[in-house]
DNA sequence: AATTAAATTTCGCCT
DNA sequence: AGGCGAAGTTTAATT
């Protein structure tokens, strides 16, 4: 009892709009927080004992146990034992409809999809945790290899761009995301890099016509510029080819690769330490 | 500063063995929760801003921004966004080892993995929530179908036994796992039929042949009797013989599917109210 | 331990 | 919207 005192002081006193937190409430607390949440497009997450139907693309029962539910803003839904890396039950998001009930001290939650046709119910008879929440997530993520790492690899392996490549020296550029090395290929000449991690499109072509322009009014060597890219816009090729520029394909995930090899020795170490 | 203390003093009165929480706490009182619950196989949920850096058969890197963690009693470890049925970072149970590190007002939790090499880093600097509780489940999931399922299955289409194959009656045993249908087949035989939702071994056999013997007294049809189930023991199959018996082979799944046909109706039902 | 096949696969990309 | 292919796929079954 104390602790419920405490948990609804807690939501009216911190962040009211922002975090909600119940421990061990009754089903009655626990359904107005819950309802709240879905409408609201919070996360939510359930921690209690409850079993769980589900009927759809295929059919499952779950028995009684302590499990934790989250609900995703886009409808997303996830029970999650106490092993295992899947969730026992789920519904990826999609046109799901809620539904929530509280009858006999038991909270239902049940959630309907159209296509495919399937609805999974959670019920619970014992809540410990009520949470929910709007989750401020602006933060990208980068899978493989972000463009620097595609640059740390082509200086680590600057065979990566072609056999004899030497690297003479790089810099960082942090504009729309363009990154250029320099150096000299098996015959000596002057190559200059432009690395992308997407499809090169037309002004990564333009950026690196104009580096080339300003690189040869210095020297009297040949200069090669390479745009460098897991692919290259369709239309984009002709204006390259025009305007005397090569295409590497270098796929992100090589780089990934390569830097790997070189991180996979830290891991290692750090076992060995152990 | 009250929220905090709130929880200190929620952990102290309530179930202190069983269920921790924290709201908006420190660096350092986020870190104790997260250690024990780490060393004694609890689950674990973190709820805060972090950045995440992957490095194994992959890399990846997540900027900043608001998540959940979830470290599993089995070390499974899930990082979930505001959106998306998959975690955007994890790490499958294995032979897991956690570090834990709070340094300047940051706390860092790493999971390493020996095979395959891999590693996960979360580091939070804004925590909203610690969870931490010992999850006590033992219900069991059953997919697909259950025996009863079969059983229902079979009374919504007999054909699934034979053509022209018509039920009387049915009794369900609570037995070690039986369920008896009587009907009789297109050629008039009186047939018994006992279901079994695994492997039939030689303990289903003698149960049925028992039946038969004492159905055999009451008639002077002639009886047939049926094992139902999706496979059968090595050696039993001569002992069916032996005794007249047959098999036939039923898949729970596709049980399922017939009961999914039916109950997808009342899916339609719902969305046709709405 | 390595390999294969299935999954309520999910997810992205392309037509 | 449907189809195809990849995934840090995971997981269970089989060799």
């Amino acid at each position: 009892m104390l602790i419920r005192l405490l948990n609804l002081l807690a939501n009216a006193v911190d962040k009211p709009e922002l975090l909600t937190v119940l421990v061990d409430p009754n089903v009655g607390e626990a359904e107005t927080i819950v309802r709240n949440a879905l409408v609201q497009r919070k996360m939510l997450i359930v921690v209690g004992r409850c079993w769980v139907r589900y009927v759809g693309r295929a059919t499952s029962k779950l028995e009684k146990g302590e499990r934790i539910l989250m609900v995703k803003a886009d409808g997303s839904v996830l029970v999650h034992r106490a092993t295992g890396y899947e969730p026992v039950n789920w519904m990826p998001s999609g046109d799901t409809v809620f539904q929530v009930g509280a009858k006999d001290d038991v909270l239902e939650i049940r959630a309907v999809r159209r296509k495919p046709a399937e609805s999974v119910a959670v019920s619970f008879d014992m809540i410990s945790l009520v949470f929910s929440s709007k989750l401020a997530d602006a933060g990208e993520f980068s899978l493989h290899a972000s463009e620097e790492d595609m640059h740390n690899a082509l200086l680590l392996k600057p065979q990566l761009l072609e056999e004899g490549f030497k690297v003479i020296s790089y810099e960082k550029k942090v504009e729309p995301g363009f990154v250029d090395v320099y150096g000299i290929d098996k015959t000596g000449r002057l190559v200059v890099v432009e690395v992308k991690r997407k499809t090169a499109g037309k002004d990564a072509v333009l950026q690196l016509a104009k580096y080339i322009e300003a690189v040869r009014t210095r020297t009297d060597r040949q200069v090669r510029g390479i745009i460098v890219a897991p692919s290259i816009a369709k239309g984009v090729q002709r204006m390259l080819v025009a305007l005397g520029l090569e295409f590497k394909y270098l796929d992100p995930k090589k780089c990934a690769e390569t830097l790997r090899k070189a991180k996979t020795k830290k891991l290692a170490e750090f076992f060995d330490e152990e």
